[in-house]
Order: C-alpha cells, then sequence, then structure tokens
RNA sequence: GGGCCGCUAGCUCAGCUGGUAGAGCACCGGGCUUUUAACCCGUUGGUCGUGGGUUCGAUCCCCACGCGGCCCA
C-alpha cells in the first residue's frame, strides 16, 4: 500500500478531529435508503423537479469523485444502489464545499439536499448540508477492472463486494435460495431443529471427521460431518417431520467441488421413503429455480440445463453399465480388480470404495440434466434399508444436476438389528484401510431400538445448489469466506 | 501429496537476449459549473513474494520456501 496515501487520509482525519468534526459519529441523521428515493422519484422529469422541489436525504459511501473547480459530483452508494450527490460552491458555505472536495472515496457520507436532474439526465441530490459518517484509511481497488485477484478477493471479501457486482449478486442469491427453502419447508409442516455441531461420535456420512477437545470434560470431539443421526433421533421422539440447515465439517481435500465447511439442509419425514423425497427434492429445488430465475431453464458450465418434467431415475448399476459400453456390472459376481485395471482407475482398497470411484469418473460428469440415480450399493450405504429388489443394493438415490451431486437421500434403516450388522461391516472395511468408514454408535443403536418409524430422508448441500443456480465455477464463488491457508508464514 | 502456471506501485497490468523498472487508474499539486471510466497540465509512489546461489552485475538464470490458480491424487 502506497503509505503516501495513507498519510494523506490521516491528514485529513486528524484535520477533521482538529476542527471540531467527529468522523467516526455514533448517530445518523433521517435518511431515505437510496433505493426507496429512486423507486420514487425516478420517472420524475427535470422540469417536474424545479416547479416542485424535492428535499430529500441520504446516507452511503462514496465510491467515486468528480470534481469541475465550483461544482463536483460524488457517487454515494447506499445498499449497493447509487445517487449522484452534487455540490456547488454557490449554493454551500466555503467550509462544506470545501469538506466535500476533500472526501476520499471509500468515506460515509449522509447528504441533505434538493434532488435535481442534470443535463445528461441524471437524478442527482443538490448538496445543502454535508455530514461525514466515517472516514476511509485506505483506497478502494481501482474502478476500471475492479478487483480480479482471487486470493484477495476471498481474503478480502468486503473488497469483492463492493467493487464486483456479481459477488454482491451471488450473496443475495444465496440469502434468497435458503429462506426459500425454509419457507418451502415450513409450508410443509417440517419443524426447523438444531442438532450438537460437536459431537462424540461422528456419522452419518462416509467422511474424515476434525476432531477438538472439550477441556473441562477432558472429553475428545468431533465437528460433525452430518447431522443425520440426530435428526433420526429426533423422529424415534416423535417429531415427524425435523429439518436443519447447518454447517457440515469434513477433514478432507479442497477442490472445486469441496470446502472443509459447507452447508447442508437435511430433512427427514416419517411415514416417507425415498420415493416421497424425490418428490420433495424435485418440488424443493424447482421452487428454489424459479426464485432464482423466474423459470426452470437456465445455462450452467455452458450447457442449458432444465427443470421441468419428471426426472428421470436410473438405477446405478445401469448407469454404470451404460458408461462402460455393457463391460461392466457392478452385480455381476466379476473380479473387480480386474476391471479396475482395464479401466485405468485408481486401486481402491474395496468393492465399495471401487464403485464410488467408477461412478463418479465415469458417470457424475455426464448428468447435466436433472437426474436421480437409485439403488446404491449397500457397502456405500449402511444407513439405508435394502432394496426389495436385490439385498445388495440399498433405498438410496442421489441427484446430479449440472455434473454434480446436489442431493442424497434414502428410506432409512430403522431395523436396529441390521443397522448393527452394518456397522460391523464398516468396521471390517475400516480394517481394509477405508478411512471414510462408519464408526460404530451404541447410542444411537439404543434410539433405534426404541424404534425409528419408517422415514424418508434427505439431505441437500446449499453451496453447491447456488453454485449450480448462478452458474459458478468454484465453490468459493458461493461460499463469502472460503477456506484459505494463513496469510503470513 | 504430485505436475504446470502465477506473484512487479493501493488496483489492473507491461517489462526483449541478464545491465537494479514502466503505463493506466488511484494518490498529491494546479485548472475547470453539467460530469458519471469526466477532462487538461505537473508530480509522487517499488524490499520486483521470501531466502539462498551463479554472475562484474539478477525482476530476468538456478535452488529452496511461502501464498494463490488450474489439473492430477
Amino acid at each position: 500500500m502506497s503509505e503516501y496515501e495513507r498519510d494523506a487520509r490521516r491528514e485529513r482525519l486528524g484535520a477533521l478531529r482538529e476542527s471540531g468534526i467527529e468522523p467516526y459519529p455514533a448517530r445518523v441523521g433521517p435518511r431515505t435508503p437510496v433505493a426507496e428515493l429512486r423507486a420514487e422519484h425516478d420517472a420524475r422529469e427535470a422540469e417536474a423537479l424545479e416547479k416542485e422541489p424535492v428535499e430529500a436525504a441520504v446516507a452511503g459511501r462514496v465510491m467515486a469523485h468528480r470534481s469541475f473547480g465550483k461544482l463536483l459530483f460524488v457517487d454515494v452508494v447506499d445498499d449497493g444502489h447509487a445517487l449522484q450527490v452534487s455540490g456547488r460552491k454557490q449554493q454551500l458555505d466555503p467550509e462544506t464545499f470545501a469538506r466535500m472536495r476533500e472526501l476520499d472515496i471509500g468515506d460515509f457520507v449522509r447528504v441533505e439536499g434538493v434532488l435535481w436532474r442534470t443535463r445528461s439526465g441524471e437524478l442527482t441530490l443538490d448538496t445543502r448540508r454535508l455530514e461525514l459518517l466515517g472516514k476511509a484509511l485506505r483506497p478502494l481497488p481501482e474502478k476500471w477492472h475492479g478487483l480480479s485477484d482471487v486470493e484477495t478477493r476471498f481474503r478480502q471479501r468486503y473488497l469483492d463486494l463492493l467493487v464486483n457486482e456479481d459477488a454482491r449478486r451471488i450473496a443475495v442469491v444465496r440469502s434468497r435460495v435458503v429462506s426459500r427453502m425454509r419457507r418451502f419447508l415450513e409450508s410443509r409442516d417440517f419443524l426447523e431443529v438444531e442438532t450438537p455441531i460437536l459431537q462424540p461420535i461422528y456419522g452419518g456420512a462416509a467422511a474424515r471427521p476434525f476432531q477438538t477437545h472439550h477441556n473441562a470434560l477432558d472429553q475428545d470431539l468431533f465437528l460433525r460431518i452430518s447431522d443425520e443421526l440426530y435428526l433420526k433421533r429426533l423422529v424415534v421422539g416423535g417429531l415427524n417431520r425435523v429439518y436443519e440447515i447447518g454447517r457440515n465439517f469434513r477433514n478432507e481435500g479442497i477442490s472445486r467441488k469441496h470446502n472443509p465447511e459447507f452447508t447442508a439442509m437435511e430433512c427427514y419425514q416419517a411415514w416417507a421413503d425415498y420415493t416421497d423425497m424425490m418428490e420433495l427434492v424435485q418440488a424443493l429445488v424447482v421452487e428454489v429455480a424459479h426464485e432464482v430465475h423466474g423459470g426452470l431453464r437456465f445455462s450452467c458450465r455452458g450447457h442449458e440445463v432444465d427443470l421441468s418434467g419428471d426426472w428421470p431415475r436410473i438405477p446405478m448399476r445401469d448407469a454404470i453399465l451404460e458408461a462402460t459400453d455393457g463391460t461392466l456390472d457392478i452385480l455381476a459376481d466379476d473380479d473387480w480388480k480386474a476391471h479396475e485395471r482395464r479401466l485405468g482407475l485408481d486401486p481402491k482398497p474395496t468393492w465399495a470404495q471401487f464403485v464410488d470411484e467408477v461412478f463418479s469418473e465415469r458417470v457424475e460428469p455426464t448428468l447435466v440434466q436433472p437426474c436421480f440415480i437409485t439403488q446404491y450399493p449397500k457397502a456405500l450405504t449402511p444407513l439405508a434399508k435394502s432394496a426389495p429388489e436385490d439385498e445388495r443394493l440399498v433405498e438410496r438415490f442421489e441427484l446430479f444436476v449440472g455434473g454434480m451431486e446436489v442431493a442424497n437421500a434414502f428410506s432409512e434403516l430403522n431395523d436396529p438389528d441390521e443397522q448393527r450388522r452394518r456397522f460391523e461391516e464398516q468396521g471390517r472395511a475400516a480394517a481394509e484401510g477405508d478411512d471414510e468408514a462408519h464408526p460404530m454408535d451404541e447410542d444411537y443403536l439404543r434410539a433405534l431400538e426404541h424404534g425409528l418409524p419408517p422415514t424418508g430422508g434427505l439431505g441437500v448441500g446449499i453451496d453447491r445448489l447456488v453454485m449450480l443456480l448462478v452458474d459458478a465455477p468454484s465453490l468459493r464463488e458461493v461460499i463469502l469466506f472460503p477456506h484459505l491457508r494463513p496469510e503470513q508464514s
């Protein structure tokens, strides 16, 4: 940073204080939000404003400054809406005019004035009174090219939000998506709940956890990788429809589609199965897409995604058969290691992880249009009910759109003995080297022994859903503060 | 974890075959009453990511490290 510019700003700050002006006042006088003012007067012609003068006051951040000697313009931005403000020497006392000339880009001001229209037709507030609401000591990024350095955009997201319209747009869209999601679930009688983030045993997904420690209890704890097992305990307790929107933490690599902490919506519905969850998630995604796009077609990664109509349901076995030209049947009793070598895939310790790998390598990227992949191998899914047609499969689906998994759902396994066997099987997978195997959870088994009703469960990755809807190339564009290494070593 | 690419003024970027740096915007000074990427004139501003090495001499070549990006794992 140019010490020169910071010195100049600090000097002005000092001069203000010396002349008795508080540069960081506590209170803001009456004001109209710029958006409101524009909505009311944008249509008004110059003559109309002259005949019936409109007095107004606004507050905002100075984002541009153009000076003409005896006339100057500043652009004042209030919550993303800009208003041009003019200052005329002839209209103002010399001190106010001088202070207006000395405004820095980034300063907060409150301006009282009269609306007029310039020759070029711009609605402008001509200053009668000027108050400084906050002095900025550092310059903003440059106005032509804005801020494009990705690292700065993420480390100093506030700068990104101030100068890149898209950053602001995405933040707003994300908030609307979550809000719409809540309204949707409420309309279907789901109860919003909160469950522990610090858990004595992690579970509900295949992932490695972050570990921490409670000092007073001298207890090791995990940051949740999912809230599934707690939400299902609530269904055991008779809360038939529950959901939680919250952060999960997975101790794995960072990529375009992965951040160590991410936001998920999970919901559980008694008396439902995974097909009910298909209906639910489709209605939800459709509603949210309407909220964002006003329709069901939008572009994503250069493709047109169309959410209308029925979304196909494709058993995983068929999807993999098709993607391997009929050469790999995951239900055939083959030597899977041979297939792994033949397909040139990275060696995996277990059959389940091999299937997962084939799927994510060969099938997932091709699933641009919305599509339910169903009937997952049991070994991949220790918490879902067996499929009646084949003991090796479970009643599960994942929703894919834009080549990405956005939702995951099961008919929840509620047979406590079967659940115990599945956990034991996971223990064997762990022994074979699967570091994402599900741990044994006796407390959860006890809850199941009390009785979980037939229940459908659904998880939706909110970051990915937003990424899809705004066609962002990376999760980091939709997470305001994505994880980065520390700046200084 | 591996490969490739990047890191130069506050921001966006140039910088040839090795001879210690430039532009635009911002900033500072001056001019200007209709601009909105205002304009005109004149300045200022650099640990060239960090640390080593090679060399008479390194932003440039070599090595290590840091941060970031893309791809792979």
